[in-house]
RNA sequence: UGUCCCAUGGUGUAAUGGCAGCACUCCGGUUUUUGGUACCGUCAGUCAAGGUUCGAGUCCUUGUGGGACAACCA
């Protein structure tokens, strides 16, 4: 017998580049005592998938590393934030399965800190309020290609500046009147180095502080700080602040102590192709109504994706799965899909539901006989067991297995032909009726082969096709709504200056479609995952009344969902 | 007309300077009481030109293409 370990001994692990830098860090003394990352969302929304790629990377890397991630909410600007979002944050965090213990933190944590650190600056020169107006402001910062030019105020005196300062928390002056800057380097070719605003007046109040503060710390003038304050050793972040560094930099060279400082590196952030990724357009769909609410279950965000039955599993794989890179990446969502289809097929049982009924009766079979059909939950895991499943002379297929004239590659049933329904009996399609007005298909007409039942030697013929069927007289109404994504005709990258509504695609819209379930289904719990035979993955909406199931499709199976790609 | 970042099949991602591999997608096949799953296979790639080197996807130079930065957002 051979090892086969040896194999997987032999397959190196891929890292990512931000992995390899920390390992490099560890390895050169400068994590003192373990690795320290932290999440930073604004409590301004909800999480999406892009945030889901964030997490795990933060959280990955503390836990594999023996380290920690802090949960740090980055709440500078309260006319934007929410302690709504706080909550839902938290909530998602967890349910994709990370945790940060104690470490929960705010910025707002921060302000008096930030504020006497402001001061400090101040009083060393480097920093100084300006009475500019923010048009004004701009037009001295120049342009990317040209430097700018200082500010009048630049050379006002400390003493000043500090009063001034002091008052514009008091709430003395109006929101725009005057700012915080910090002395840097007007003709700095970054033009974040062009003297940054660092604190600005705003009187709505903050949803932790209320109204304590008239003065709030900008993103730059807070995150690294943070960061330092926390002990943060790798401060990682998306690809846009890669400009940012320089500046973050520059404040923890005034703040730092000792030898130890946070290193921000960037990755490049998730993009999906047809998906609607921007916060502030999630939002825009709440707010004009287009979605029920951020947990809508198109929406891609992580409520959304849970309420429509995605496992967090499948999610965690998806992202391990497009890694980490600096290249600004458009990833296919079929790569999503197959995560999920993926998890699903291991752990959904499979049901019978028959979405578009066409009655069939089966000529030969006693009138009032039931049997109980021994079907199969999952044939991928045998401990999911099985169920009984009614059988009776009446039965509903799906239409589309139907063919009156069915072409040399359908498999299912047609005039003559022979097909096995699903834990029963091998029948023969016999007859049909057709309403000759419309064409329509009413009734089919087969006989069945008693020898051919599940389970008997005669059931070993082969037979191309296998139906899925509910009995007529045993089955159940339930409401479907199928939520497809919030899909878009162009890629993320490329629909900036439009208005990404139009693109919504019509199919996306709720369909109420009454369909036949097996008894099964009823006993069904909100946000189990079925696999409908042949139709894809779906999940019971936790907003099911308790009188009605409604089912949200998660994911369709391969080839129908080729087929509702391109209908012919 | 600035600074910074990036460039590997259709997509995403690997390769101490040493045989360009993996996954998804598409297409084809085998198995299957799901047109699912599983398994197998086909197609398909180092942006360009120089240079260093025994040897370059990798290092250097130049070019080309894409992106970020001119919010009192994060």
């Amino acid at each position: 017998m051979s090892d086969t370990t040896h194999n997987e001994e032999s397959i190196k692990e891929s890292i990512s580049f931000i992995e390899a830098f920390i390992k490099e860090d560890i390895k050169a003394g400068k994590v003192e005592s373990h690795v320290c990352t932290r999440f930073p969302p604004e409590p301004n929304g909800y999480l999406h998938i892009g945030h889901a790629k964030a997490i795990c990377m933060d959280f990955g890397m503390a836990r594999k590393y023996n380290g920690q991630c802090n949960l740090r909410f980055d709440d500078t600007n309260p006319t934007k934030e929410d302690v709504e979002y706080v909550d839902s944050i938290k909530e998602d965090i967890h349910w994709l399965g990370f945790d940060w213990g104690k470490n929960e933190f705010f910025a707002s944590d921060y302000f008096p800190r930030l504020f006497d650190f402001a001061k400090d600056l101040i009083s060393r020169g480097l920093a100084y309020v300006d009475d500019q107006s923010a048009a004004e402001i701009a037009a001295q910062k120049g342009t990317p290609s040209e430097p700018g030019t200082e500010s009048p105020y630049r050379s006002r005196s400390a003493e000043e500046c500090l009063d001034l300062f002091e008052r514009m928390n008091k709430g003395e002056f109006a929101e725009g009147s005057r700012v915080l800057r910090a002395k840097v380097d007007m003709s700095s070719p970054n033009m974040h180095m062009r003297d940054p605003i660092i604190y600005r007046i705003i009187k709505t109040p903050h949803h932790r502080t209320g109204e304590n503060w008239k003065v709030y710390p900008m993103y730059d003038f807070a995150h690294g700080q943070s960061d330092y304050f926390e002990g943060i050793t790798h401060s990682l972040c998306t690809l846009e602040f890669e400009v940012h560094r320089p500046l973050y930099n520059w404040f923890i060279d005034q703040l730092m102590d000792g030898s130890y400082r946070p290193r921000q590196i960037e990755f490049n952030r998730l993009n999906l192709t047809y998906t609607v990724m921007s916060k502030r357009k999630l939002l825009q769909l709440v707010e004009e109504g287009y979605v029920s609410g951020w947990d809508d279950p198109r929406m891609p965000t992580i409520a959304g994706m849970r309420r429509r039955g995605y496992t967090p599993r499948s999610i965690r794989n998806f992202v391990d799965k497009i890694g980490y890179t600096k290249v600004e990446a458009i990833n296919d969502v079929s790569l999503l899909e197959h995560s999920v289809r993926d998890d699903l097929n291991k752990i959904a049982p499979r049901v019978n539901v028959v979405m578009n009924p066409l009655k069939v009766v089966i000529t030969n079979y006693p009138e009032d006989k039931v049997e109980m059909m021994r079907i199969i939950n999952n044939p991928e895991d045998e401990t999911a067991g099985s169920r009984e499943v009614p059988f009776s002379r009446e039965i509903y297929i799906e239409r589309e297995d139907f063919m009156e004239d069915p072409p040399k590659k359908f498999f299912r049933m047609g005039p003559g032909r022979e097909v096995r329904i699903k834990g029963a009996y091998i029948v023969k399609c016999e007859d049909y009726k057709k309403d000759p007005e419309t064409g329509e298909i009413l009734e089919v007409y087969c006989t069945y082969d008693p020898e051919t039942r599940s389970g008997l030697p005669g059931s070993n013929r082969k037979v191309k096709g296998l139906l899925h069927y509910v009995s007529v007289n045993h089955c159940v109404d339930v409401d479907v709504r199928l939520y497809d994504r919030l899909f878009m005709d162009v890629d993320p990258l490329g629909h900036k200056d439009k208005d990404f509504l139009e693109f919504i695609n019509p199919d996306s819209l709720v369909l109420k479609t009454a369909c036949k379930a097996e008894p099964s289904l009823m006993m069904a719990k909100p946000l189990d995952v079925f696999q409908f035979q042949r139709v894809g993955y779906f999940n019971v909406d936790p907003d099911s009344s308790s009188d009605k199931l409604i089912f949200n499709r998660t994911v369709a199976l391969k080839d129908s969902w080729g087929k509702m790609q391109n209908p012919k």
